[in-house]
DNA sequence: GCCAACGTTGGC
DNA sequence: GCCAACGTTGGC
């Protein structure tokens, strides 16, 4: 299976991403994605070595604020089973989850944020799911050539 | 805060 | 299975 590409959503005021970076090891769990389109991502494509761009959404600027890569692929969403849990679903059982996560380990902090505006105003990426009317899957698809004009646009 | 777009729920 | 009502997302 070759690397593989995708786009988290967040927004920062819940969980940013110096919020990863600053975790024990740069990482943590993808908890609370409670999207069926979503979860069928989680669960059954992202894989270990993955590469992901973390998007900070609902906040001024929104944009792609680093990468980060998946250190585990998907396992059920505990958050699910914990009636305290804000993202608790009781649908959900343990012995037949409904609701999946991954981990994901921070990698590079880009020194601006690409913002949206940038996004869209870049040849070549058109066709990116973030960038469709109305997009707004919270764990979406990459292509690697999409990947790699983003993480140019980032880098030095 | 507004509202378009999308997803989910539930009555029928 | 249809679809109206409702809830959520997320840019602006």
């Amino acid at each position: 299976m070759p690397t593989q590409h995708w786009l988290l959503k967040t927004e920062p005021t819940t969980f940013s991403f110096d919020d990863l970076w600053n975790r024990p090891n740069r990482t943590a769990f993808w908890d609370g994605v409670r999207n069926y389109q979503a979860r069928n991502i989680l669960r059954d494509r992202m894989q270990p070595g993955d590469k992901v761009f973390i998007y900070h959404s609902s906040t001024d600027p929104t944009g792609i604020v680093g990468t980060a890569e998946v250190v585990k692929g998907g396992y059920p969403d505990h958050t699910a089973f914990d009636s305290k849990d804000p993202h608790y679903d009781p649908k959900s059982k343990a012995d037949a989850p409904t609701w999946y996560m991954v981990d994901v380990k921070a990698a590079k902090r880009f020194p601006e944020i690409i913002t949206l505006d940038m996004l869209r105003s870049v040849k070549g990426l058109e066709k990116m799911v973030l960038l469709q009317k109305g997009s707004r899957l919270s764990v979406q698809p990459v292509t690697p050539a999409e990947w790699a004009i983003i993480e140019k646009l980032g880098g030095a």
